[in-house]
DNA sequence: ACCTGATATGTAATCGGTTGCAAGATGATT
DNA sequence: AATCATCTTGCAACCGATTACATATCAGGT
C-alpha cells in the first residue's frame, strides 16, 4: 500500500506521452492538445501525482514565495499590514511566508535573503543588518527601515504624526507635554522623538529630559512609565503624554488607574498605532491611526515591480490620522 | 562586476579539492581535514558563495522548514503560540513559516502540505479539510482541530475551562449566567458551549436560549452582543457573561461601560484567552488562562517526534487556569 | 505539387547540490 | 612485516522537474 511517491516520468509513462508534455500539460495547459491534456490529467489523478517544488525550484530559479521578516509577531500591529501584503501577493501568484527576527537566529535570517528561498523579501524591522541585506534577494521595507540600506521604503510620516498629536494636546490647554520613546536605537523611536521636539519648539515649549520617558513599545514599559510618572511632583509633571506606540498608553492607563487616578482627568494620553482593541478600552485612546493594510498592500505592490524591473519609487511616505477618542481633554478639567 | 552566482564547482576548482569535499565541509565539517575545510573556507570567502537551497532540498528530500497555518494573524492570541513553537524548532534546526489561512488561497494552502515544500505542518485551525490534509506531510494540531483526522492533537481542556469560570460566577452569587460562543461549527465554539452547558446543569441550572449569545471571536461581536443584551429586561437578563474569547468580553465590556453601565457592578464578566492587553484595561479582565507558549512548545515537539518517526501521543489536553481579576464580583454588589 | 507557418510532441541537457562506494593514506595491533 | 581499522577524499550517479532545440504533422496559399 506504501507506494514510492509518483514523478513525472511515471505520470508520463501511463499517458503515454513524455515527461516534457507532462510538463508542458501542468504549467501552460494551452500548449497541448485537449486529447493530451486529458490523458495527462487521468494519469495524474490515476497515480495520485504531486509536483515537486524542490526540483520545479531548482529548475526555474525562482520560489514563487515571498518572505515577510517582522520584528515581534506578538504584536498585533503587524497582523494587518501582513494582510495587506497577503491580499496582494495571493492574486500575483505567490504565497507569503512570515518569520519573527525575534525568535529566529540571525543566521537564519539570511538564510530567507536567498534567491533559493525567496523571490523577494519584505523588511519590517529596522534592526537588521545593512551588510547582510545588500547584495541579496529584492527586497523593500515597511514601517522601519534599516539605514543605509537603499531600498524601496513604504512608511509613515513620523514627523507630522508627532505634530498633530501634540497639536492636538496644545489646543487642549496642555503645557507640560510628555513623550514616551520607543526602544533606543530603533529608528521609529528617533523620528517620533524628533517630531514631537519639534512640534514642542513651533509652539515655543521645550521638551525637557523630565518629560521623556524611555520605553520599548511593550505594555510593560507603559505600566513602568506610570510608576516613574507618579513619582513626580504632580505639580510638575506632564498633564499630557505621547505614547510612541498603543501598547505603552494601554499598560500606562491601567496602571494609573489602578493607582486610583482617573484618565483623561489627571493625565491625558495619546497613543499610536490605532490597533483594533484601543478603540474598546476604557476611556478608549485617543491615538494616531496608520494605514496599515494600505502600508502592506504597496509594500507588496512595490517587491513584485521590483521583482519584474520595473523601475520604482525609492520612498513612499503615507499620511497618517488623528483619531480622537476620550483619553484626552482639556488641561485642568476635573471631571 | 556582475558574476555569476558561483556554485559549489567553482568553490571546488579554487580550493583545490572535488564538489564533494565542499559539500562536506559545510555540511558535516568535522569528516574533512582541519586544513582542506580552511581552504574550502578561504574558496567561500574570495568568491561569496552560498548554497542554493532548491538544489539542496531536492537531493536530500528535506526542506528544513516548518509551516504553521493559523487561522487568523491578527489576533493576537496565536503569536505566543508561534513564539513557543520557534523556541523549539529553532535549536532543532528548522525553521518556522506561518501562513495565514484567511489570506491564502485554499490550493495554495494544500501546497504547504507537500513534502518538497515543507517537513512538517502545525495546523491551528480547525476548519480546514480533513480529507485534504490525510496522507500528506507529518502533521500536528494545536489548539483547534480537525474533526475526522487522526493527527497528535495537543489542546487545552476546554470542558474544565468552562466549569472554572461557570464555578467562579457561581460562587459569587450569580444564577442568571450566560454564555457569548465563538463562530458557529468552530470546534472551541462547541466544546465551550456544551461544557458551559454542563457546569451549569450540575449546578442545577440551566442555559435557555436567551442566555446564549452568538459571536464569533471579534471584538465587533462583542459589542453586538452588549445591544442585545442591554436590550432585554435587566430583571431577567444575565447578570454574569462567559465569553468564548477575551476579544469579545472587550468588545463588550467597552460598550456596555460606553453606555453608562459600570463593570463588574452590572454585569460580571469572565473571558478567555488571557491575552495581554486585558490585565491592563479598566476594570482588569477575569479569564481563563491558556497555556500558550507551552501548547506551542509542545505541538512542535511533537511534530519533530513524528518526523523523526518516533511514536507519539495521539492527544494531549493542557490545563487551564482561572484568573481572578476585576471584572468579576459578587452579584448585586452595588459599587 | 511545393512551400510556409502554426501546432504538438519528443530528446536530452540542465538546474546545483548530496552521498554511496571505493580507494589511498595513516597509524595501531599483533 | 603483515593486517586491520580509521580517516580523508574523489568519482559519478542521483534528486525531479523544465525547456531549448529538433522533428513531425497538417492546413492553407500559390
Amino acid at each position: 500500500m506504501k507506494h514510492e511517491r509518483p514523478k513525472i516520468s511515471d505520470v508520463a509513462r501511463i499517458a503515454g506521452v513524455s515527461t516534457a508534455t507532462v510538463s508542458r500539460a501542468i504549467s501552460s495547459p494551452d500548449r497541448v492538445s485537449v486529447e493530451t491534456r486529458a490523458a495527462v490529467q487521468a494519469a495524474i489523478d490515476s497515480t495520485g501525482y504531486r509536483l515537486n517544488h524542490a526540483a520545479r525550484n531548482l529548475r526555474r530559479r525562482r520560489t514563487g514565495g515571498i518572505v515577510a521578516l517582522v520584528p515581534n509577531l506578538a504584536n498585533p500591529f503587524f497582523s494587518q499590514i501582513l494582510s495587506g501584503i497577503a491580499s496582494v501577493l495571493g492574486p500575483a501568484g505567490y504565497n507569503l511566508l512570515v518569520a519573527d527576527t525575534e525568535t529566529a537566529g540571525a543566521d537564519s535570517l539570511l538564510d530567507y535573503a536567498e534567491p533559493s528561498r525567496a523571490d523577494g523579501l519584505i523588511v519590517l524591522d529596522g534592526r537588521l543588518s545593512a551588510d547582510a541585506l545588500r547584495g541579496r534577494v529584492p527586497l523593500v521595507e515597511a514601517c522601519e527601515w534599516v539605514p543605509g540600506l537603499a531600498a524601496p521604503r513604504i512608511r509613515i510620516d513620523n514627523l507630522a504624526a508627532a505634530e498633530l498629536a501634540i497639536g492636538h494636546l496644545h489646543d487642549l490647554g496642555h503645557r507640560r507635554i510628555g513623550h514616551v520613546t520607543g526602544p533606543r536605537g530603533n529608528v521609529l523611536t528617533e523620528s517620533r522623538l524628533t517630531g514631537t521636539r519639534e512640534a514642542l519648539a513651533a509652539r515655543h515649549l521645550a521638551l525637557t529630559d523630565d518629560a521623556i520617558y524611555s520605553g520599548d513599545f511593550s505594555i510593560e514599559s507603559g505600566q513602568a512609565v506610570a510608576d516613574t510618572w507618579l513619582g513626580q511632583p504632580a505639580t510638575s509633571r506632564p498633564t499630557a503624554l505621547f505614547f510612541a506606540s498603543d501598547a505603552m498608553a494601554c499598560g500606562f492607563i491601567g496602571e494609573v488607574q489602578h493607582r486610583g487616578l482617573p484618565v483623561p482627568r489627571d493625565v491625558s494620553v495619546v497613543g499610536f498605532d490605532d490597533i483594533e482593541l484601543v478603540a474598546h478600552i476604557s476611556p478608549p485612546l485617543t491615538t494616531i491611526r496608520q494605514p496599515r493594510t494600505d502600508i502592506g498592500r504597496r509594500a507588496a505592490e512595490r517587491l513584485l515591480a521590483k521583482i519584474v524591473g520595473d523601475p520604482v519609487d525609492e520612498d513612499t511616505i503615507l499620511p497618517v490620522e488623528l483619531v480622537v477618542r476620550a483619553s484626552t481633554c482639556p488641561v485642568g478639567r476635573t471631571g
